[in-house]
DNA sequence: AACCATTACGCAAACGTTTAAGATAGATAG
DNA sequence: CTATCTATCTTAAACGTTTGCGTAATGGTT
């Protein structure tokens, strides 16, 4: 038998084994009717823990001060309960200890993380980053700070990534969706949730949610007018996929430009696209086929259109001259891309701002009314067209 | 006398007035020598505070189980203690009750946020976005989450944003710092915490600190000897400002090519810059003006190549019979410029991706091994040359 | 019967804050 | 002097987890 003593009683005697859990020898005082194992090197205790990080804690800093937690915290938040002697000392105290608050805590109890995420499609262009430059930018200047996730397009990802922001680790959740969202399931099980959700770029028709937008009705119009003011008859538009909220107002928009002049519309002119590559240069080399030929091409994304310009080039058509170009976006290759494209700014990076501060002014005062905001672009014409 | 009674002996006797607290009458019992206030409506409990946000919690699927906190935790994370029909229970319950747990609360106990934070100068061009996508993308295949700060090429804000990212909201620091950053303190200071910091792009020489890199000086030489390949003798050098690490490494290489092939260096064609419009147009309309003429000019930007590119078309210089450009970055405008641009593919998607991996190695191994790794580029001629 | 093992739980401390409410000393009013 | 007030503390609960350790019940060996 073991010298082991009964945490209890201090005796030896009577002590028996019984079983072992997690590997550790476990025994049982008869006497006192007591089981115990033997206590492990050393139990972690806030004061060992404390070294852990090295950080310094509220608790540590009390305890070198020699008042509580509670007037520490008070202190450096100027409660007015807290003597000013008694403040200037705490504060300087935890300047000279290096003290910085944990934020997890903070949150934790203040439910409120100060973040807020942003789900965008991808980061590889400058159309969306420049959004999310603006967010980032709005945020900061408010004390936020911003978590992004890149969805890739995938709408599997995005759903994923909602669900993974939306775990109290964010005060509000900006979105713009995948080409491929045509359903917002995903988005209507948050609504629920406290947290505010605001959608930018490409949003949601119907859903009670605040979105800001591109003028996409009014700019697809302005763009198509200005190519028949020019004289095109037989204009190419190149869309996005169908369910996607700006490729119905945009082709709206185009088709009452149409209308208002007369032009009539020939449906093989419209093509619909996921922007890839391989698919923008099918679409235009059978329009190339078509006959009366077309006049024009307007494509819905400025890095198509940019891509186009190239194709045309490569088949020696002359832009302008043989067929105009023009684009949607006003993104920075369109200007040095030769001729220079002619498109329509939508202003990505106001878009990205407005939305953020919608946000944030959602998230300090609580006013959770739903905003649906445009913002005007402008037709910007270069020689394209 | 009020009719209060001593929460104590229940007696209305006795019962003296003792001051206004937070608006709120305090009474002393001199029998029981207790002070007491007449308690609020309704205190704030566990049980009410539970409904604040809706949220299930570890708490509620506990209660509803009939078993304790502890043996949720277990069951969901799989624990062998919990027997196979109490974890599929709670499984199932958990899953009907739609709960998803709190990370905020798990963070601060595990302490680890599984998020990483990420500097980067400014987001408005592909270069750092490409960077940043590449990071989030290797970030979100471990499960990691990126938060992301831009500095805006400021210093300040660099030191600032630091400051906020490191209270204990990120596991890891992806730093790339703004052009102007010639002192190292503000990092030096967050060493000695726990959490691992990468440099990338642009790194600090001789602080201790991991870093990925583009092979800089090989890559400038490469650059230089395809130059003087091609006959030229006078080549200007639009560099960064002189603390930058790659402008150092870049001229260096320069230098050593220049060397190698026995051309004369004249100091009157290094130009250094912060890569603004104005900057670079004074620099190179600045060199026009020498004699002997230059007959190539290697700008360390290739966004600045790509202006510089326009601004020669403008003055009707033929590239690249009378001038050769060649920039260094491999961006996507260098395809699109014409003539297009001869650049050095420093795979900024890759040296994103290989510091974001490095960070997830040295996270999950615990390892805090300095590493420096250069990412290789190649050369890509093409017409500007 | 006496001892030992295993299984499957529950309790409570810990993470680092914030904050309601209790407490005390000294000041003031009557 | 007594009753009350004010200023300034302290105590402890709460935020929602994770986890070390205690333990009852049950069954298996000598």
């Amino acid at each position: 038998m073991p010298r082991v003593k009964c945490p209890k009683c201090q005796q030896p005697e009577r002590i028996l084994k019984s079983g072992i859990v997690r590997n550790k020898q476990r025994y049982y005082c008869k006497d006192c009717d007591y089981h115990f194992v033997i206590p492990s090197a050393r139990k972690r205790t806030r004061e060992t823990a404390a070294r852990d990080t090295g950080a310094t804690s509220l608790r540590d800093i009390a305890r070198t001060a020699g008042v509580s937690i509670a007037t520490v915290s008070r202190a450096l938040h100027d409660h007015p309960d807290i003597s000013a002697q008694t403040r200037s000392f705490i504060k300087s105290l935890a300047d000279e200890m290096n003290y910085q608050p944990n934020m997890l805590a903070q949150s934790l109890v203040n439910r409120s993380t100060h973040t807020i995420g942003v789900i965008i499609p991808n980061l590889n262009t400058t159309f969306f980053s420049s959004m999310l430059s603006g967010i980032q930018q709005v945020c900061a200047r408010s004390g936020y700070r911003v978590v992004i996730c890149q969805s890739d397009e995938d709408h599997n990802t995005e759903i994923a990534n909602i669900q993974a922001l939306m775990n109290n680790m964010i005060d509000g959740l900006l979105i713009c969706h995948t080409l491929h969202t045509d359903t917002f399931e995903h988005l209507r099980m948050q609504m629920n949730k406290r947290i505010p959700i605001v959608q930018f770029y490409r949003v949601s028709e119907d859903l009670p949610i605040s979105k800001i937008h591109a003028d996409d009705e009014a700019g697809a119009e302005a763009v198509t007018e200005h190519l028949i003011a020019k004289g095109c008859k037989r204009i190419a538009l190149l869309l996005g996929p169908k369910n996607l909220s700006i490729t119905q107002k945009r082709l709206k928009g185009h088709l009452q430009a149409l209308k208002r002049h007369g032009v009539a519309l020939d449906r093989k002119l419209l093509a619909h696209v996921d922007f890839s590559h391989e698919k923008v240069t099918r679409a235009v080399d059978h329009w190339l086929k078509l006959s009366p030929a077309i006049d024009a091409i307007f494509s819905i994304s400025d890095k198509s259109a940019v891509q186009i310009i190239g194709h045309l080039k490569k088949k020696k058509i002359k832009i302008p001259r043989q067929i105009r170009v023009v684009g949607f976006g006003n993104e920075y290759t369109g200007e040095i891309v030769e001729p220079q494209l002619t498109t329509y700014d939508v202003r990505t990076r106001e878009i990205g701002e407005e939305a953020c501060r919608v946000m944030l002014e959602q998230l300090i005062s609580g006013n959770r009314e739903v905003v649906d905001k445009r913002i005007a672009g402008k037709l910007i014409v270069r020689q394209s067209s």
